[in-house]
DNA sequence: GGTATAAATGATCGATTGATCATGAACAAC
DNA sequence: GTTGTTCATGATCAATCGATCATTTATACC
């Protein structure tokens, strides 16, 4: 038909999508996307047609990421475990302590669109949902009190990847990091 | 000598920190303090010199408010409680979310440069210091297991003020926010 | 090789950013 | 009332913001 495109989309959309989650998305400007993504301007605007859809884009791209971290082959109080260690590790072993852009995004929340910030509310969600899937698959295996609060618990679970997650981003050490991890364990067992 | 000043100059740092509190440190220009101060750009740069400075006057009187939050006449395991609740209440009461200052400017590092970075981490500080001293005083009084883990609990009680706060600037329910402040009570009997 | 079509470029847009400064207004001292 | 000093104002600065567009380059098709 005509020229193909020189750039492989998935490596710009990635690039972009670290940015955002390093800055920010009021803290990244359009040259920082230049910048990592190696695109310019006209060339970036006639892909993603502006930075709040590019960051949608990028925030899929994160979404993808972050579900690869999910537990597999894991249930109940092993999946949750599991999971809040990978959570603290990841939130450590960054370089850059970026944190989660889930939760980035969220906490941002006067610099998005509604419509932005309805998109992150839904993923923020399903990290209550991964908690209370596996409470309730804790709860069935025994693993658990026969009157635990499945509910209280998913949201208190919720808070402690809010607390790793944003600990990490202010740079706090590994050590704390995983006191609460291994406090938050406590609670399932 | 001269002119006097028309303004108070406790209510415009007021009105510039809750700016600063509600939208982030890139997030707020310098004309939405205008609005927010009444001040016009020559008076407000010839009495705070820049924006920078601005925010270090402002976040210093954020921790004068936060520190009045601290409960008084408690100590042990009831000071604990205490603030964990004041702190749910805060969060959850505030109709624009704004969350804590502190935890939002160490969050926001990269916007920041490296001397107010370390403003903020010293007054993170502050709150795993509260933890710390209550958690001694609560095993002085038995109140807590004799071998309990001080540090530990410290560092993970620190992690449930990240996890009220930043849940609450995250917009999350009242209940989601309690279930996480009782949890943490859990932690401390 | 010639032509049609899409991709890539970079100059440029108006708006907004943080910050400055000449000017005028208001008070204290005499 | 005059003078000296500080405060307050708002136009304005260069730089950067997100975004646009005419132009050039590269490929597919015939």
């Amino acid at each position: 038909m005509a020229r193909p495109k020189a750039y492989d989309q998935d490596a710009v959309l990635d690039a972009a999508m670290r940015v955002f989650w390093r800055k920010g998305y009021v803290g990244t400007s359009m040259a920082d996307i230049y910048g990592a993504t190696g695109l310019k301007p006209g060339n970036l605007y006639a892909t993603f047609t502006d930075k709040e859809t590019l960051f949608h884009r990028a925030f899929e791209a994160y979404i993808n990421l972050f579900r690869s971290s999910l537990p597999e082959g894991l249930s109940g109080r092993a999946a949750i475990h599991a999971w809040l260690d990978t959570q603290a590790r990841l939130a450590t072993e960054d370089p850059d302590r970026k944190g989660c852009l889930i939760i980035n995004t969220v906490t941002e929340r006067e610099a998005h669109s509604p419509r932005t910030q309805a998109l992150a509310m839904e993923r923020l969600d399903e990290i209550t949902d991964f908690f209370r899937t596996e409470l309730q698959a804790a709860h069935r295996a025994g693993e658990i009190a026969a009157d635990a609060d499945i509910e209280g618990g998913a949201a208190a679970l919720t808070g402690t990847v809010f607390a790793i997650m944003s600990l990490g981003r202010a740079g706090a050490s590994a050590t704390t990091i995983r006191h609460v991890a291994e406090q938050a364990k406590l609670l399932v067992r």
